[in-house]
DNA sequence: CGGTTTAAAACGAACGGTCGTTCGGAAATC
DNA sequence: GATTTCCGAACGACCGTTCGTTTTAAACCG
């Protein structure tokens, strides 16, 4: 099967992008990588920041996606909360090990990236902590500040994610890291142990938040 | 009070390079904003790179020692583990609310950074590491990967005190933060309630160190 | 089916601008 | 007056983007 040259630059861009980082991945770079000219790349891309802003908005659709996908299995808290971390964590294993793009986006490079992108960043947190916050409210998961947990879900996902695709020992990682992170994730947010009634867990229906 | 040329020099990097990133902030940024000339700054340093490191090499020698200070007053498990993670968060209100730095060295932007700034990260990665697998060896703590363990706990502390940095609602993420954080880490790690014995303090069972 | 037209796709040298670094000299310090 | 500190214009390299040209291939015609 013949992949769009479109699909090409898209790819090669975004391990570029990964591997290298925005600013140190040249536009020549990116147009030998997918063996066209620079020049071919403008036909699709008006920019380099547009090439960059469609691999990032991908992932973070893909995210939420995948965990929208899981939810509608009405699984039981924990194991929602376990499948949420780990596919956070395996979403970075498509496209052959190279995309974690996603994970050095803190402080984007450029100032429209960085208003574009912190915003793809708020919606995805949003989204967990809205998840979090209808697991306190139902008691099934510990009381918190639903988006300070949040934060650091995605921010331990993230962290052994990048060590499973760039740091030593990745094989290692990449086996046990979803286990260990869905264990912790999971320790982090359980109720204490109150035992009697082993709450009702059957409740897909619930308000979710409103304020901010 | 008169800071030295280089002192100035490092702090307004310092807060440029958090705030714009490396490429996006120049010579001529840092020279302005420190109110000296650009040729001024290479009195002090061979390169721009050699300036992102000495602030880099900074931070992370801070967090160590705050660490190990902690670590000297003989302190419980839960103590230190709680206290450990509000310090990686704490390290980054210091010098104005701009040296969160750190945060975004996940994919450094220079070939040569790329290698020295892996390094820092992980000594302090094995540092955390070593904290983790005493507890677990004297199950203090849950048994675990301790490396995993690690890099989840310097995760979520860096992307809360991003948060807490950067993000909306920061003064109540700066408020609140450090204790949810505690609270998450020490949740994930703690061993199970079986009770009875409160403390084994030398049970050398379980060598789940990952190997290099 | 061959031949002609034509618009889209692809090319890559060249451009304009920016950036890190240099360097000759001025200013400050001793 | 010697030495260190500081200056800032100038330099060379590189990068994102442009643009005139060539190639490709689909559409049309006889």
């Amino acid at each position: 099967m013949k992949q769009s040259l479109e699909e090409k630059i898209v790819r090669s861009a975004s391990r570029l992008f990964a591997r290298k980082g925005f600013h140190t991945c040249t536009m020549r770079d990116i147009a030998t990588a997918a063996r066209v000219s620079t020049g071919a790349i403008y036909h699709y891309f008006p920019s380099k920041e547009d090439i960059y802003l469609a691999i990032v908005q991908r992932e973070y659709r893909r995210r939420r996606e995948m965990i929208e996908a899981k939810k509608l299995e009405n699984p039981s808290t924990e194991d929602l909360v376990r499948s949420a971390v780990i596919l956070l964590f395996q979403m970075a294993e498509e496209y052959g090990k190279a995309e974690q793009l996603v994970l050095h986006l803190r402080v984007p490079e450029t100032p429209r990236l960085r208003k574009e992108v912190r915003q793809l960043r708020e919606e995805l947190l949003q989204y967990v902590a809205d998840l979090v916050e209808s697991g306190v409210r139902r008691g099934t998961l510990r009381s918190c500040d639903p988006t300070i947990a949040a934060t650091a879900l995605i921010g331990m996902g993230e962290a052994v994610a990048g060590r499973a695709l760039m740091g030593p020992a990745s094989e290692y990682v990449m086996e046990n890291g979803p286990e260990q992170l869905a264990t912790m994730a999971w320790n982090a947010l359980r109720p204490d142990k109150v035992d009697g009634a082993e709450s009702v867990e059957n409740d897909p229906e619930t308000p979710l938040r409103e304020k901010k």
